[in-house]
DNA sequence: CACAAGATTGACT
DNA sequence: GTCAATCTTGTGT
């Protein structure tokens, strides 16, 4: 995952991403109904969302599903494998450029600003998809509801 | 209009 | 390892 922003690049290796389903998933911001915030989710697939976490944090998602198929995952983490100049200035620390929801979206730049953008038409491209030859399912991190589903997954080599 | 909830991070002991 | 900060959005009266 690219993005290129005031000419500055930053790629990032994922390795720790979580799937989010719409209606027939209660921790999903789409469960309850389509609002605002979450339209992005109902867009088609490539459709980029982001909302913010604790009124602090951006949090980085990419819609899966086709339109009106509020599906998406949820982007938590990953390795800077270019530009990690910029991104540690950016994250002002050397480390911990991207271990996290809101770490990556700060490494990449990425604000509410480029919700509702699309992979490939705005800042951020993706590319590498199918490099991942194994990867492990756990429960999914901080949230309240649905945590019986197993839709956390991490790499195992890659990342 | 008021209230409650939230897919987290950073600093300190 | 533990604890506090922060603000936007959605829903109900």
């Amino acid at each position: 995952m690219t993005s290129t922003v005031d000419g500055w690049t930053v790629s990032v290796l994922l390795n720790e991403v979580e799937a989010y389903g719409g209606i027939d998933d209660p921790a999903s911001h789409a469960f309850r109904s389509k609002t605002k915030r979450n339209e992005p989710m109902f867009g088609a697939a490539g459709t980029v969302y982001v909302y913010r976490s604790y009124g602090i944090h951006w949090c980085l998602n990419i819609v899966t599903g086709d339109a009106d198929d509020p599906q998406a995952v949820l982007l938590r983490g990953g390795t800077v494998v270019a530009g990690r100049d910029t991104a540690t200035i950016r994250r002002g620390r050397p480390e911990h450029l991207a271990d996290g929801p809101g770490k990556l979206a700060q490494a990449l730049h990425i604000s509410g600003a480029s919700s509702g953008s699309v992979l490939g038409a705005g800042v951020l491209t993706i590319s590498g998809l199918g490099t991942v030859d194994g990867y492990e399912e756990t429960p999914r991190i901080g949230i309240t509801e649905a945590t019986g589903l197993e839709w956390r997954f991490l790499s195992r080599d890659t990342g």
